[in-house]
DNA sequence: CCCCCCCC
């Protein structure tokens, strides 16, 4: 299936790309000097997704490249603009390093007045023969890789003809898969899959009232947006689960935050975009899936939308919050799902969804476009627009329903671990360790290691707990007062007018087996004084008293230490150094259940 | 043009 062949190869020839301007989002674009041995061509853009290429140096000059995508308009004046889509490098720029032969300036048929001479090398969809990448989208009807060729050399791409259009319906139709920015002469026909509930905002920038809805086909589904006007127009209209035609919308680059659909772009509606109810009967799939391994979520970025399928390991009950912001209760599940790559991830569902989740079975459980969050290593929370499907009728979910029956569930499953900057520590910790263990098992004697306990803060060392700091962004050096109102950074080699104060902490911590000096800089020490360090240097220089009182306060009290215990030489002594990199409070629902699982593994023995 | 989706 994977036969590629190689039949039209570029060289980037010039110093490489130019950088030509942001876009409306404020997006880099790249013009990229194209030559195939032969002819050149200098109207060449990088498609925004491919930017990262640029910047991670891998797209230099006299990269030998292959284009699996691309798409050609052709301007007014009947210069063609190519807009490269999807492309592999084939051989780096370093070790080309030089222009291959001589290639002479590709002008168009239009522009030059010599028709057919330089069509050869020129590139027609005819040329590119490889099936592209294509997103894990295998039922997808891909020809070529050629998009929205002139209509005057060949028909629009995959264009269908329709059996018996209805009355004003198109004569064809194009696959999602097919739109462009470039191109917007298009009409498709898809499936709504979901619809959102009218949302209004209000901001800076204005105010409004929206809706979005998903579209999908036999080639990929995308995301599209009504505001205003066309939701007034459009709301009532647009129903879930029927199928029509769309044209004349806005595309535009989407973003992954809020969509997990495998789609590079969205649409806006705007005041042409017709929407057209089909009436005959089509064969229209009702759901898409773009499922990332559990595994695989660490190496997605945190905040993505993802879709997700796994085996419901285990449900916690249903628990009450409340919301920071609105201050309102809120209900909440936590379910685990795991899969074949023997990772289990959290899933939190909220309110509705929470509270109508029947887990018992151990069921397949799909969730299209839920949150991935970074708290705890990874985890997913479901979102209003999630949509959660219990054992879909797909081949992943058959696949896991026989594995998990088989040997899944008898497995053990590693969980993420959170690096500290945020997450659970507590409940989900793995590595716990009492302060004898610590002791004993030498731990961090060889590296460094992470571990969790549950301690008290039996002693807080209030001598030069704190110092003055250079104010400058992620500068901590400690700044020496001038006594002239200016405080001087000899790391910046700066004087400033002020500084701002950070914390180097010890503490004596203290479980059943022993106790521990341990260091708190400045975040985890602000979490066990309870105060911002600029408010406790304020209080030390203007309260000595209340500045005990807050010692005082914060000693005797247990926490889930997250610690990494590390050797440390220092005036060539070397010993073991105990640092605190996240401080929770003790959440005794997850605490006993860990006590209750150690009793059982003792009584095992 | 939104993009909030909650808690630990």
């Amino acid at each position: 299936m994977d036969a590629i062949i190689v039949t039209f190869c570029c060289v980037l020839l010039c110093q490489g790309q130019k950088k030509i301007a942001a876009n409306g989002q404020g997006v880099d674009r790249y013009r990229v000097l194209l030559s195939d041995g032969k002819f050149s061509h200098s109207s060449a853009l990088l498609a925004t997704q491919l930017n990262g290429k640029v910047t991670s140096g891998e797209l230099e000059a006299f990269t030998i490249i292959r284009l699996n995508k691309f798409m050609c308009n052709t301007l007014p004046n009947g210069k063609q603009v190519l807009i490269l889509l999807d492309l592999d490098v084939i051989a780096p720029g370093s070790e080309v390093a030089n222009r291959i032969g001589n290639p002479q300036p590709y002008k168009s048929p239009d522009q030059s007045g010599q028709p057919t001479q330089n069509r050869a090398e020129a590139p027609s969809n005819e040329t590119v023969t490889r099936q592209p990448p294509n997103n894990n989208r295998p039922e997808a009807p891909k020809s070529n890789g050629f998009y929205g060729a002139q209509p005057a050399v060949r028909k629009p791409y995959s264009a269908q003809k329709v059996s018996k259009p209805a009355e004003g319906t198109p004569s064809k139709v194009h696959p999602i898969d097919s739109l462009t920015p470039y191109q917007n002469r298009w009409t498709i026909r898809a499936r709504v899959t979901s619809k959102s509930n009218i949302r209004t905002w209000s901001n800076s920038r204005g105010e409004g009232k929206l809706f979005s809805m998903n579209f999908l086909d036999d080639s990929g589904e995308i995301r599209a947006t009504a505001f205003k006007s066309e939701v007034d127009k459009f709301y009532d209209f647009i129903q879930l689960n029927k199928v029509y035609y769309i044209s004349k919308a806005t595309l535009k680059t989407a973003d992954k935050r809020y969509s997990s659909l495998a789609n590079d772009y969205e649409m806006t509606f705007n005041s042409d975009t017709q929407v057209i109810p089909c009436e005959e009967e089509v064969d229209l799939p009702t759901i898409k899936y773009n499922f990332i391994p559990i595994g695989k979520l660490s190496e997605t970025a945190a905040n993505n939308t993802v879709d997700v399928i796994g085996v419901v390991r285990s449900v916690g009950d249903i628990t009450k919050v409340i919301a920071k912001q609105s201050q309102k209760e809120i209900t909440k599940r936590e379910v685990f799902l795991v899969d074949e790559g023997q990772v289990q991830v959290r899933l939190t569902l909220w309110s509705s969804d929470a509270e109508n989740f029947d887990g018992s079975g151990n069921p397949v459980l799909a969730i299209k476009g839920c949150r991935l969050s970074d708290w705890g290593g990874r985890s997913l929370s479901s979102l209003s627009q999630s949509q959660m499907i219990m054992n879909p009728d797909v081949p992943e979910a058959h696949k896991l329903r026989g594995w998990y029956d088989d040997i899944g569930h008898t497995m053990d499953y590693s969980e993420f671990q959170s690096d500290g900057s945020s997450g659970a520590g507590g409940g989900y910790a793995t590595n716990w360790k009492t302060f004898d263990d610590v002791k004993k098992q030498n731990i961090g004697q060889d590296k460094p290691e992470y571990f969790t306990t549950k301690a008290t803060i039996v002693f807080l060392k209030k001598e030069n707990c704190m110092y003055m700091a250079c104010p400058a962004e992620g500068c901590n050096k400690k700044v020496v007062d001038l006594a002239n109102g200016l405080y001087r950074c000899e790391k910046c080699s700066k004087e400033y007018p002020n500084y701002k104060w950070r914390m180097i902490l010890t503490a004596n911590l203290a479980d059943f087996s022993e106790n521990q000096w341990v260091t708190f800089f400045q975040e985890t020490a602000e979490v066990v004084l309870g105060r911002s360090a600029d408010e406790i240097g304020q209080m030390r220089e203007s309260d000595e008293a209340q500045f005990e009182q807050l010692f005082q306060e914060a000693s005797f009290k247990s926490y889930i230490f997250k610690l990494r215990a590390k050797m440390e030489t220092y005036n060539d002594e070397t010993r073991l150094k105990t640092v605190c990199v996240q401080a929770s409070p003790v959440n005794f629902h997850e605490y006993s259940k860990k006590i209750i699982e150690d009793i059982e593994k003792l009584l095992v023995v």
